[in-house]
DNA sequence: TTGAAAGCGCTAACAT
DNA sequence: ATGTTAGCGCTTTCAA
């Protein structure tokens, strides 16, 4: 059943015009009278002919694809990020070659590699290795690259980010208006690069202020039911419990406020990143625009695609704090 | 800067031997001794060789690599099934060529066809156009297609589905076993094939229970804030309201708890597709296995890449009720 | 075990 | 306006 493809060279006979002739045609080039041009678009429809994208890639050598090499493609955060560039994508007329390195560093590297033997025209990467010198030769035989949402490691290149530790001084900040001044932090595994420039804003806003940060009001590596729970017990005990509550990132705003309500306890709680729903839960958030993390790392990428070749830029995308209510509790209500 | 990429034939010269030495070497064929293959492979890190895959595929027509065409790749439903698919796909060493369709039949058409010149192994599409035939010479010429999430149109082609009806008819039942007799139903946009499905399910369990369904108690294309309310308020009024509601899909369901917490009203409410911290907000859902969509439409793909030319087959997943609180409220509570 | 030659399907450069 | 030739970088086939 299986009919071999049909080749230029097929449509040419079938035409009765030269191959090359079939090559302007599909290519939309000029000079081709529009009696000839029509003769080859019926043989093409007749013989339900596609041009054969790699040959025509190993003489252009342009692939008119971008490799994008992510965390999990699964994440709400990394789909929309995604769904960011492929608008920028789709303007540019080019493809996305896109793989999970499941935050495992071999994978990462694996697909990377695997997006540049295919030639991919440039590459984005959301990071999990520490070290991309393996992405040097890549980058020297005209490959650019971009990082998306962490910086790179062990190289200088392209790179577009949150604005990690402004948000989380702005979470604070908050905090403290509100008449705060004991207030909790539940972060992530400390490894991370977001993770350390969260913890790192809340710091830095606190000292700022003058508030002295208690030892057990901070916890890093919070990513457990059990351990959130641990935490925020350790929080609240004591002398000096906390009236407020920062979460690292939203999975841990979940595990916490899941706590908190098991507990039965009532806190102040501002979360980094948005989530669904989080409107419907009245849970203040630091938002992230992950969409703009994507198409600003796109532009950027077609930039350097289109010759661009000044010193590498790092982007810094700003957070929002979205005050639903469960950031304006007064200390006076708990 | 730029330095051109070494080719094999760089390689070879650069390791004293011939071409189709580097090429048994990077291949990893055998009966090559093991120092020249020391040779071999120190040229190639010494020059930062990449095998150039168009060159490759040109040759041997297998581009590992399956494209996968979607209405929203930012969707956490197609996120989770574009996650599935990766699974197998890993397994089969191949990579994934994403593209969204936006929800629009020109677009999909322009990303499949792109795919297919860029000759992927295969396709797999969540399909937006009613009508497929566009694919036909691609599949003669030998591109197998796997839908995914709703059935093809005008064409005959492998197809994996969730059991729509038959999860909205558990719904039901559990409504009904739960004492329940009046059940309003608001469903997405007819002429989506899964808002058809999932009301026919919620049609047939409330017939076959030989109970009447009021024309008040439906409303299709509730996707707006304003509608849902609305919708609500009709199912409500008159002489025989509603106690109990099935949410046609997770935007739905969103939609319909916003609209009845500020209506101040109580329902027994199941919603059609899980969402992230449903089980925070207690709600009872009708869940699918996006993951399991993905992975049993790349499984059924790799089978015919592999040659199985067996008749189209349909391959339907259950789905499962989560009882979480808003569907066993009983009548009698509200 | 190794190499030489041909050619995959297309486009670029150069005729006509 | 159309055609001819060469060659992109690799694998396949065949020979040494």
């Amino acid at each position: 059943m299986e009919r071999s493809r049909p080749t230029m060279k097929d449509v040419a006979i079938a035409a009765r015009v030269s191959l090359k002739t079939v090559s302007r045609v599909v290519n939309g080039e000029p000079s081709v009278t529009p009696d000839t041009e029509q003769r080859v678009r019926d043989a093409i429809e007749t013989l339900g002919f596609l041009r054969n994208g790699s040959a025509r890639m190993l003489r252009t050598g342009q692939a008119g694809t971008v490799g994008f090499v992510v965390e999990d493609i699964g994440d709400p955060f990394y789909s929309a990020l995604s769904r960011g560039m492929e608008q920028v994508m789709r303007a540019h007329e080019s493809l996305l070659l896109s793989g999970s390195s499941e935050a495992d560093a071999a994978i990462e590297r694996k697909l990377a590699l695997a997006f540049c033997e295919r030639r991919v025209d440039g590459l984005i990467v959301v990071p999990t290795s520490t070290d991309h010198s393996y992405l040097l030769p890549e980058m020297t035989a005209g490959i650019p690259v971009v990082f998306a949402d962490r910086p790179p490691g062990r190289i200088d290149a392209d790179t577009v980010l949150t604005d990690n530790v402004g948000g989380s001084r702005q979470a604070t900040a908050h905090l403290l208006a509100g008449g705060h001044r004991r207030i909790g932090y539940l972060g992530d595994n400390p490894d991370i690069f977001t993770a350390q420039e969260r913890h790192r804003g809340y710091l830095e806003a606190m000292t700022s202020a003058g508030e002295p940060v208690a030892e057990p009001w901070v916890a890093m590596g919070s990513t457990t039911t059990g351990k959130v729970r641990a935490d925020l017990t350790r929080m609240l005990a004591g002398p000096a419990p906390v009236t407020a509550l920062i979460c690292g990132n939203n999975r841990i705003s979940v595990l916490a406020l899941h706590a908190l309500a098991a507990l039965d306890i009532q806190l102040a709680v501002i979360g980094f990143d948005d989530f669904e729903f989080a409107d419907l839960l009245h849970v203040t958030v630091v938002a992230q625009d992950p969409g703009e993390l994507g198409r600003q790392a796109a532009e950027l990428l077609f930039q350097r695609m289109d010759g661009d070749s000044a010193p590498s830029r790092r982007i810094v995308i700003p957070t929002r704090l979205l005050p639903r209510g469960s950031g304006e509790l007064p200390p006076s209500a708990l």
